[in-house]
DNA sequence: CTTGAGTCTGTAGTTGCTACAGACTGTAGC
DNA sequence: GCTACAGTCTGTAGCAACTACAGACTCAAG
């Protein structure tokens, strides 16, 4: 654990805590192949650099945009792809945010139903609950 | 496969049919107790009645409202225990109701994202896409 | 030279299903 | 009665997207 090859190298545990991923979870997306697999110290340990921290920060936003490790697998071969075709990206984040909508349609709509027969509950011990009704019926 | 005990008897093709539930996800419930473990004919087919079209369709209606197997498991518990305290019924769907908000907000706060960063995209082939720029950043 | 923390690997667990394989059963036609 | 075929049975493996071990190794400090 003593290469200094260039610039700041880190190991995972330190990537995990700068990037605020799980630690098993960055080997994770090394095995699914969204982490380029990292260089290694003689004794087998990874060695990060910036560039990692970046990939990793990028998949991470993404994810928490919502996006299926599918989609971001996308995105990472657009980027990797050297040219970036800015209209592919825009047409999958437009379809990607299309699902977004519905998933807060629907949502809403749960919403309804459940702020609607809590709305009945008197809170009392009655022998029939509105809630329960309403899932019955 | 010849028994006829008592009112309308189904197997678990017609169950599944019915309630529109996946054929084998009825044997998964049955698993995880959600759904009773029905009579058997001698030759170990299951057996089912309305009562499990109606427990089925109740499990059913939760999962469409996003509740989980656990949450259901706690709403079948209180139906199933005697006295349905509504009380406690309203508490979890308020709670449950919490949560969906919660999910609602949350893909606001990525639809606007989405939604601003594509919106940014000219659509040409250009080296930096924004919303690339928008994920790396 | 030992101790303790960090890392390595593979594998199993999570949730909520879904989909098999291979054996059995039930029914209809001939 | 026999055969064909659909339906059922069981257990197990697979999916996403991680997360959490166990058991072996390595590294730096005291």
């Amino acid at each position: 654990m003593t290469d200094h090859v260039s610039g700041k190298t880190l190991q995972r545990a330190e990537l995990a805590r700068r990037t605020g991923c799980n630690l098993e979870t960055i080997r994770y997306y090394e095995k699914t192949g969204m982490m380029p697999d990292p260089p290694r110290t003689a004794s087998g340990y990874r060695v990060y650099d910036e560039a990692h921290v970046s990939r990793l920060r990028f998949i991470l936003r993404a994810r928490e945009l919502g996006f299926s490790i599918y989609g971001i697998r996308g995105l990472l071969d657009l980027v990797d792809g050297g040219t970036q075709t800015c209209a592919e990206v825009k047409e999958r984040t437009e379809r990607h945010l299309a699902d977004v909508r519905a998933k807060i349609a629907d949502l809403k709509r749960i919403e309804k139903v459940l702020a609607g027969t809590a709305a009945q509950c008197s809170g009392e011990e009655v022998p029939e609950c509105p809630v329960l009704e309403a899932l019955a019926s």
